[in-house]
DNA sequence: ACCACTGTGTATGTCCAGTATGAACAGTTG
DNA sequence: CAACTGTTCATACTGGACATACACAGTGGT
């Protein structure tokens, strides 16, 4: 597991943590039902708050993607590769419609959004 | 002039005045050189601080779409339209880099993102 | 010269999200 | 029983967003 916060990311810590785990679970990079470390060692090791962890967890949670236990520890979800590519998928989608909104409110049409994907990505 | 604040956006006031601004000079919906309300009829007629508005007019100035001058007012920038077309593209592009971080931290491909787009734009 | 506008700058204050620390509670396991 | 685990609660700090108020300086019309 692999953790990096970035200070000058315009995103709360708890976020890219976030972020930064889901891409980790949706890309198979870590072993289904594998258990993470916990909250009070990711916090030491990061030098931050348990509380910003949980968060994240919580988050994580509730994207299905980890599972908790009281007093057991935190989990990989476990999922079918085909359900791991959808939940991407439907993870970049729900992202993408709020960036959306702003390339329609300056008139940006599909083709030319389309076109800068295609050049700057 | 047309300026709709939301307040559930997650865009700070200043940011959604800035960014509806921008749009409507890019798209020439604005007169050149056309002179805007004053910062304190635009604080009253939307019910915010003068402090706010002025906030969003540095933004458009920095961004070369509007220019101030004390006791007189804010004016639209005078561009050609494909200059103008230009700038749209810029500020489009300029906000991808940022949201591109995003996908890319989530392994999202290039074409995987043009079909989000395609699909959901 | 005066007045009513304009933009600009400063001071002070409030609110809230994000983050922090610390402590306590409850569950699990060896 | 101890050492871990997650969870909850209390309290506090910081910085950004926003507010109000006031003063300054520029412009233009009368």
């Amino acid at each position: 597991m692999d953790i990096v916060i970035s200070e000058r990311s315009d995103m709360p810590i708890y976020e890219q943590i976030h972020v930064q785990l889901a891409a980790q679970v949706l890309d198979s990079r870590l072993e289904p039902n594998a258990m993470l470390p916990s909250i009070r060692t990711v916090a030491r090791e990061l030098g931050i708050s348990v509380i910003t962890i949980k968060k994240a967890w919580e988050l994580l949670e509730a994207d299905d993607l980890i599972y908790t236990r009281p007093g057991k520890g935190a989990f990989v979800s476990a999922h079918p590769p085909q359900d791991l590519r959808a939940k991407r998928q439907a993870f970049a989608v729900k992202r993408f419609h709020r960036d959306a909104a702003f390339y329609r409110g300056i008139s940006i049409t599909r083709d030319e959004l389309i076109s800068i994907v295609h050049r700057e990505y």
